[in-house]
Formats: C-alpha cells, structure tokens, sequence
DNA sequence: ACCAATCCTGAATACGTTTACAATGCAAGC
DNA sequence: GCTTGCATTGTAAACGTATTCAGGATTGGT
C-alpha cells in the first residue's frame, strides 16, 4: 500500500508538506506544490481515512438510526438529511432497527467508539439511553421527540395535525369517529391520538371507546384493525389512521368487505406517503414535509458536532392537510 | 478520554494485557483478567474503534449502493443483506445514489480509503467502475449483472423471468401485448425486454414496435408512459411492466381513462412489492427472493474479504409467478 | 533440588496520518 | 550590514490500539 510517506520520498519533500498539500494549499509554494500532486498522481496515492480520523478524532460520519427503512416517509427524511450531509462532506450510515428497541442501545457503542461524530433518530429513545447521550454527544431527533429531554428536535406539531385531521371529519358531518392508533410506546403516536381527542372534545362530540384501537405503523396492521372495527354493532363513519400504510391497509379492509370508501366509511390518513395515491380513491392525509424535517435535522446536528450555538432546540415545522376522495359529508 | 494505558494502569498491567482480554482472553490468566475488566467497568472504557482499524486495517463495514432507497424491492434486499451482515458482525453502510451515475464512482473511494472492507452493488455499474475495481477490491453484485465481468453475482433469470411473464399474458389470449421497459442503461431492464421478445418470438406473436416504450423504474413513468399507450389507435390488451411500481402507475392511468382493468387491459408487473396488493385490482406479478438475494450476496462478499474460494462466482435464485387478479383471459 | 516445558506478561514497535514547533531562506527596512 | 518578519519547509511527537518477541513465572517430572 502506498502511503503518504512514499509520496513525500518522491517528491523529495517531507510527509507534512504533503499533508499540507492535501488539507491546507495554500499554505505551500506553487511549484512545491506541483511536484507533490505530481507524485499523488504517479502513485494513484489515496490517504488512509483511518488514520486521519485517529489522528484528528473526527470521522465525517453520522449515523441514523430508522425505525423502518422501508416505510416511504422515512425514505424521505433520509433523503434530506443525505442532501445536507454531502453538501457538508458527512458520509451517511443507516441503521435499521426494524422497530426492535433493544437494538436501539447498541447504536450508542457507535458513538462512544467514534465510529460517528453524531447521531439523528427517527425513532423513539428508551429513557434510559436519552440519560447517557444526553449533553455528552451531538444526538438530534426527528418526526419523534421525549418529554422534557434538551436534545434538539426537529417535527411537526402533530398533536395539532391530528385535531386538524379530526375536525376535518367532525365538519364533514361526522360523529361515528374510529381512530387507528399508531403504538402506544411512540410519543408520536400518543400525540396524534391527543389531538384526536382534542378535537372531538371541542366539538362535543363523544366516541365509544371501542372505536379507538391500536396498529403499529404497518399496512397488515391497518388491515386487521379495520377488520374488527367493521365486525361491531355500530359502525364508523369516518376513520383516522395515524399513518397512510394503515390508511391504506384499513382501505383495503373495508373494500373487501364490499364497502364503500367513501360512500359509507370515509378515511383520512397522516404522513402523505407517495402511494398514497395509488389507491382508489386517493387518500386524504395530512401531509409532513418530510424533506424538511431530514434538511433541518442535519442542520441541528451539524452545529452540534462543531460545538456551534443552537438558539432554540425545538423546531417545528408546518403540516398541511392535503383533500383527496376519501373523505366526503356524511348524508 | 479514557484510553487503553488508562486501564493498564489502573489494572497494573501492560496495555498488552489489556488488549489481550478484549480480543483473546483465553490467553490471560483469570486473575489479571478480572482486575483488567473491573478497571475496564470502573473506568468506563470503551476501546477507540479507529485506532483498532488502523492497526488492523480492518474496518468490519461493508458499504451497499442503492439506486433507490425508497423502492420497497430494495429495502427487502436490504433486510437480507442486514441480517446476514449482523450475523457476522458487519456494519452496513448505506448509499444511495437516487439513480445517479456520477456518484457511483465516488465509492470505490471508499474502499481505496478503507473506509469499508467490501462493497454490494444493487445498481448498475458503468465499465469504468468495473475496471478499477475488478480483482482489486472485493465487490459483488445483486440484482444486476455485468456481462463478461468476473465480479460475483446474485440474481434471478431476469430473461426467463420476463419471458414466464409474457408467456402468460400470450396464454390468456392476449396479442396486443405492451412493455413498459425500465431504463436502457440497465443489463436488468435489458433483460426483461429480451425475454418479452424470447416468448413473443416462441408464440410467433408480433407487437407494433410503438408498444414497447422506456419508463425509469418510478411510478410516475408508469403513469406517463400509460397515458401514452392509451392514446393509440390500437390498444394494448395486455401490459408488462418491468416493475411493480411502474404497474402500479399504469394501472392508475388506465383506470384515470375510465378503462377497466383486468376486463380491458390485463396488467403484469415485477418485484411483488409490498403494495402490489393494496390496489384494486390485486397484481399479477413476478416474484423476486430480494430476502434472499440479500442474504446469499453477503454470504459471497464476506467469503470474498476473508480470501475464501468462491466457487462459483453467478448465483441464480428462483423466481415466481404471482397471480393475482390484474390479468384475465382475453374475450 | 534441578531442568524443561508451558503459561503469562511486558516492552517496544508499527499502523499512516496531522500538527506544534523549529529551522531555514529571503526580502524589506533601518 | 544587521535586524525583523514572513513564507515555506522539515522534524518529531502524537493519536490509541494490536502484536512480536523475549523474558519471567510456574508447573511437572525426575
């Protein structure tokens, strides 16, 4: 392996003045310069990341921790936060944790052994990992965030979103109101199903318990719990999930049962995922602007990793209700 | 921050000893290896991951490049890859080059950097890319191939695939079959466009050449190449999409035109993604083991950085025939 | 009690960089 | 001519670990 002793040799120049030739130019002559570009050149020489990174204790890198990969709206929070990232030379590593917590703490590992400068999450923290990240390293949370923890957070007001979503329903004529929770251990969830219940309060509208049911995020789970809500008595004449693939799934539920969407039961879902419009008929949700979200994230995290100021550690950005067909006036 | 020489002192041995309990322990007596691990414990050490991998050159990081995060097949291939990678105690970098070229070959930077110890490609790779990298680096590849390169492959027969595909649409008595294409540039979408003709030919069916037509892989091509097709004076009975996503936008088109699917067009896709059930109707589709396919490609590429013999070096996996309810017998 | 063999351990070096500090050369100002 | 200052380069010491080699301790056999 040719390193960058071989090159200084070649160039007849010592190994700083060819580190200086990679990170600061202009501080060497022109021709010195040239002499040793020539040589990098001669020897298609690549620097060892490695052992810059031991040297300078920095590694370029963060890690983002995604509760499903495969979940449309996070592919889009990615999708910002890697924009962010290269243009500010971060290489980006994901990890999955397929919605299993206990992996979640390993990640940590990840930063105590710099093999990252920082970490964003898209998933909920167990508070015992909040307490050992917390002011110790550059940690920054996404569409999730945790009571009364200082770690910058970048989301929506979905509490907000969700009355939004439910009032749309209740002025739609609505009172027979079902909502599809998402699991109850995401502060995420929890909010959307407060909003929920914000709205119906404000309304004066009551819902009998029943209709209120947990999913956990996925199409099949949406699917299912749609399914027991079309198997009572009294049926629901409008449904809120708390995320499209749910939406969809209950979709899918209530038109093999031969309803009709919107006709008898209208839906209306939450994260404007790209398939969302697929279905028959195109789901109204309420729209995260998820490139957003990914965008600034990474900002925060940025500051953070260079010790920068952060004036406030709460950004909430705007959602908007986005009307489609599946929702219409009860008659 | 605590280093290794902290804990030797604190344990009063030698940093040797210290490293030997960490990575083989049989060869340190119990003793001292309790008074290492308890400094260890006191002290809080967490060994620097860097200084490890510049002393070993090994960085136990294997990077895949995706052309699409967001595609649901390559999250699948993903999982598969995740699991074997865990397995063996792999981290797996993730990139993903939203289909641009250009950025391809900024990664085998990051094996030259030994930023990474291996590399999967799920997306194509440009012959420059193949050069540099053939026999050089371990790399290998999944879901595409390249022809006439050496570097280990894991896919499915995407021409035999293709042509089980068609076969079935010519069987329903279809004749005026369209083919919605994935990009040019890609051996897989050439491929499936080989097989279409393998069994058109094998039927003797022939198709007006304005019925095959180039989408990207995106639903929005899907879409827009549909609407294309349905502007023609002689309509496609059938359509094969090279894609679900794509089948997925072309069923939405042919319905957005009030035609009916399967009673006037009969649609087939590829992949079997999650969401090729959620729409009405179900799709008829080509299954891929992207579960698998994963699986068995970091199986190869672990075997390749450990300098093990590969013995064959093309791997083929099954596909599947899915029928569902987008495609029916021609009237 | 002595020797050989075995088991543990420590000293020292290497991995490939970056960077603080020192050294050199040169031009300008007096 | 001498000093000062600047620009450029070199020397050498880190960064934190793994590992070779050799030496010391222990064991078992006689």
């Amino acid at each position: 392996m040719v390193g960058i002793i071989d090159v200084a040799k070649r160039a007849k120049v010592s190994t700083a003045t060819v580190s200086r030739v990679l990170s600061s130019p202009h501080t060497v002559r022109e021709e010195t310069m040239g002499r040793v570009l020539e040589a990098i050149k001669d020897l298609d020489y690549h620097p060892n990341i490695l052992a810059r990174q031991l040297r300078t204790l920095e590694t370029k890198t963060v890690i983002v921790v995604v509760p499903d990969i495969s979940n449309p709206f996070f592919s889009k929070v990615l999708r910002g936060i890697e924009y962010v990232a290269a243009a500010n030379g971060y290489q980006v590593l994901l990890k999955d944790t397929t919605n299993d917590l206990e992996l979640e703490s390993g990640y940590v590992d990840l930063l105590r052994q710099k093999k990252a400068d920082g970490m964003i999450f898209l998933t909920v923290m167990n508070s015992e990992l909040v307490n050992i990240v917390e002011n110790q390293y550059p940690v920054v949370l996404a569409c999730e965030y945790i009571e009364g923890s200082s770690i910058p957070t970048v989301s929506i007001d979905n509490i907000s979103a969700a009355r939004k979503a439910t009032e749309y329903l209740i002025r739609l004529g609505h009172r027979q109101i079902a909502f599809i929770s998402g699991p109850t251990t995401s502060v995420l969830g929890q909010d959307r199903l407060k909003g929920f219940y914000q709205a119906l309060a404000q309304y004066n509208v009551t819902v009998d318990p029943v209709l209120i049911q947990e999913g956990d995020f996925t199409y099949e789970s949406g699917f299912n719990v749609m399914n027991k809500l079309l198997a009572l008595n009294q049926l629901p004449t409008g449904v809120f999930a708390a995320n499209d693939e749910m939406a969809l799934g209950a979709i899918k539920a209530i038109k093999s049962k031969h309803f009709r969407v919107p006709a008898d039961i209208s839906v209306i879902g939450f994260d404007n995922i790209k398939f969302s419009t697929i279905v028959e008929p195109e789901l109204t949700t309420i729209a995260q602007p998820a490139f957003e979200i990914g965008n600034k994230a990474m900002d925060l995290l940025i500051k953070l990793m260079k010790n920068k100021k952060i004036i406030r550690n709460q950004y909430i950005l705007d959602d908007k209700l986005i009307i489609r067909n599946s929702c219409v006036k009860k008659l």
